[in-house]
DNA sequence: AGAACATTTCGTTGTTCGACGAAGCTTCGT
DNA sequence: ACGAAGCTTCGTCGAACAACGAAATGTTCT
């Protein structure tokens, strides 16, 4: 059978992340799950004592985490020892365990390289650079024709030209945005249609480069004459 | 009935695990999430459309994924933005989703670093120390009175007591142990009280040591004449 | 072989929860 | 100020599911 991985994105449907997001969803199957956390397989009865259930019922549940493919079970004698399926199963639940437990605190900074600090948000800007640019062109009244379908208007796609990042086309005063708020960054920049269309011309001009095996983004000289010229501050990079 | 897990472990518990799980036990839930996982901030209408439910259902929905954590809401005008809450969901999500897509693949070793080669799994022994120890005392035929509930032979005693690992008692003898498969190793290892009893030894003699600030352990020069006097080829560590 | 044990399957009960339409509330545009 | 649009709350219906006891299956010990 061929993989559906297919190509760049899609790779889980609903479905199938809603399947596992209900094996989680009980109470008796988290503690079974968290008493399995250390490696260790334990037949069905001692797993129902630990969550406090009756044998029926764990058996029940422990078929059901088979079946979803979080436990492998080892039958020997009259046990059926259950374990966790692969390092990977671990490393969910220890990821889910982490996403409770960091619900209060504040995500201080964390690793955040400078590299990483211009990248691609999937088809359209982010982070700072993205920040920037939006935030430059919005706080120019005139710039960009707001509301909640964000357009270029006809002052800013001039500049835009004459900064070499846009190219001469009326169509492009046409084409929608969106914003969108970026969670590094805290703050509102430019996405939809026209983002897609200034990202790919910040490639096709040669202002940005990608890095090879990374995500992250460099500035080449010429993209750095070009963002000065367009008023942005870019010293704060 | 106090804690049983005593103090170490134990950050999350059933119920919590269970509450973030039954948020993603949705399809619909599990649509909208994925449908942010750009980081993009969306109103619900265009969720629930893109859900493929009514408006109202949606809105039930993103409470619930509020209230649970899971995403923030900013209000603007009279649309309500919601997003991801943060990077940790966005990682939640990408675990949950990979989960998935590996059950096919075979886990290819992974970072497994030298200190955590050794290591105590709760109470009994894991990783290579324990399986190493384990296939020695069952290699030689005698050593362990092997079947399900596997126990400690005289010559194995023996063996152990000469080596200085055990002490003379008779009650070690009657020792039950527990084959556990041990995940990393993908092989088993010895558990149950007798895996216990031999864990609690090989720290009072001092054969390993705890390292600060990890799970990961340390083999003195005490432990390593000792391990290689039982017949273990410790030079694979 | 028969007793004791671990585990599973079956059938039942009660609760939980997703879905929708209708109604109420706030905000935007003219 | 008025109507329209987006969103939420309320009430109801129907399906899914966890829990248990009892009975069936298979394994070990005497």
């Amino acid at each position: 059978m061929k993989t559906s991985a297919s190509s760049a994105f899609a790779p889980v449907g609903r479905y199938q992340l809603a399947e596992i997001g209900a094996l989680l969803a009980d109470p008796s199957r988290a503690a079974i799950l968290l008493a399995l956390m250390d490696g260790s397989a334990r037949p069905a009865g001692e797993l129902g004592l630990l969550a406090g259930i009756a044998p029926a019922t764990a058996s029940a549940h422990l078929r059901k985490l088979c079946d979803g493919g979080l436990l492998g079970v080892v039958a020997q004698g009259r046990h059926r020892y259950y374990r966790l399926a692969g390092e990977d199963v671990a490393h969910l639940v220890e990821t889910l365990a982490q996403t409770r437990a960091q619900r209060s605190r504040i995500v201080a900074s964390a690793a955040d390289p400078a590299m990483m600090r211009v990248r691609t948000c999937y088809q359209h800007l982010a982070g700072r650079l993205g920040v920037a640019l939006f935030e430059r062109l919005r706080s120019q009244r005139g710039l960009l024709l707001t509301a909640d379908a964000v357009r270029l208007s006809r002052r800013g796609h001039k500049l835009l030209i004459d900064s070499g990042l846009a190219v001469a086309d009326d169509a492009i005063e046409k084409l929608p945005g969106r914003s969108c708020l970026d969670w590094t960054e805290r703050r509102f920049h430019l996405a939809g249609p026209l983002g897609t269309y200034l990202t790919r011309r910040l490639f096709d001009t040669g202002w940005l480069e990608r890095r090879k095996h990374t995500r992250a983004l460099g500035i080449s000289p010429h993209g750095h004459a070009g963002l000065v010229a367009l008023g942005l501050d870019w010293n704060q990079f």
